[in-house]
DNA sequence: GAATATATTGACAATTATGTCAGTATTTAA
DNA sequence: TTAAATACTGACATAATTGTCAATATATTC
């Protein structure tokens, strides 16, 4: 209920003269380009996910959310399958993209803890999460999307950065498989947290607040890992 | 294809002399108690809840793996929302008692990283955990649920535990808030682990053992925070 | 062994989803 | 202004799924 347009079901009566019953009030009609309706289309199924889950995704629903009819998702996606495919094509290039840069900014040895720190964000996103649990709950998680070499890059760009920083201080140098696990933790907890996190916080008497302190705690406690030398 | 009984859709025709085409063959038919009929139907469903996710939960299909018919279901559980809640109750009680004995294992002093393994591999279970984000997903995450209090009884035994170790070798006694970061963190990663490890692995070309490893990593690190003192 | 309770079934009804199609309205090009 | 392209619609077809019901078979009780 916020950022899709919604057009009114029906406008006003144009043509047709008083009295006159059925003969077709000829509504006034609205044409997007293809890849404005298409980008609607997707928002709108995009939050129905995140919103209802997996049951959300119907057709008329996310018409009715754009303000067209279904046949026009059908004309732009070609099937539901075709909007799904769709759908998670966009998702996981937003990820790829938000990840990609978050490992460019800070770029003069700010500390690598604030680099995991952003791969925890993109991933904790609650949206993003949640859409990609669907993905891969329902099996749609195909080896040639664009997110899925993303991560050996983010380690090698860490473990680079971990490297120079040891050469620096004259420490010994990180092994990459300890940095590859950072990444697989952060980014395993922060998927989990996105969608047990609520949960797991109203059984533990956590409030929101609390949830803030958990990411700091959680920040801290890699710094430390990662200042303490393996 | 594994634990669910099957029937045969149709057995060997019983009555009727040769020859005899369309007079009703009278099948035999099984008749289990209510109570095994439940178990086996909700095996089944969540077994199509793991493997095919959301969409997976068809009446008819849950019958053909059972080998009964569709309305057998809606007899034991009335409709299929009923169905669903049962499963969700089960998985909860399940989810509750598994987290609750580990607890209990080990008892003598045990190191407590041994029981935050327990819960991780609890929680990493990868059917339990799929069900859950499913659950969770939908939008049927009741705060009534057996599981929804289970965390703070974690976290005070782990703590109980923690203060009685400082308590003889003289160290500070550690913040509670500190177990209950950890408990989260094990558990927020062990469900994203169940859901996007593979994915994660994959994408960093880590292979079925080095998933092992990042396990014994993780224990360790919770270990050398334990150590740490705070 | 007869009566009762109930697990189970097949056939059907009702609902709800996706998909098709011929036609309409609007934009763009000529 | 006309013509072509196409975003869009309403009505309908199709398919799948849940739910209902009367009948049947099996276990239990007397």
């Amino acid at each position: 209920m916020s950022s899709v347009a919604k057009n009114p079901p029906e406008v006003a009566e144009t043509g047709g003269k008083a009295g006159e019953t059925l003969p077709k009030p000829a509504a006034k009609r609205v044409r997007r380009t293809a890849e404005e309706a298409r980008r609607l289309i997707l928002d709108a199924a995009e939050e129905r996910l995140a919103r209802q889950g997996p049951e959300g995704l119907r057709l008329q629903d996310i018409a009715r959310d754009v303000g067209i009819s279904h046949p026009a998702i059908l004309h732009h996606f070609e099937s539901r399958e075709g909007l799904v495919r769709a759908l998670i094509g966009r998702a996981n290039r937003q990820l790829r993209d938000t990840l990609l840069s978050a490992l460019d900014g800070g770029g003069k040895g700010g500390d690598t803890a604030y680099h995991i720190g952003h791969v925890f964000e993109a991933l904790s996103d609650r949206g993003t999460a949640r859409l990609f649990s669907w993905m891969l709950l329902t099996g749609r998680a195909n080896s040639d999307q664009p997110v899925n070499n993303v991560m050996s890059e983010i380690v090698d760009a860490i473990q680079a950065r971990r490297e120079s920083h040891a050469r620096q201080t004259g420490e010994p140098v990180p092994d990459r498989e300890d940095t590859l696990f950072i990444a697989m933790l952060a980014a395993s907890a922060a998927f989990g947290e996105a969608i047990i996190g609520r949960q797991l916080a109203e059984s533990a008497g956590l409030d929101q607040d609390g949830l803030k302190r958990f990411r700091l705690w959680f920040a801290r406690l890699v710094k430390d890992h990662l200042d303490s030398g393996k």
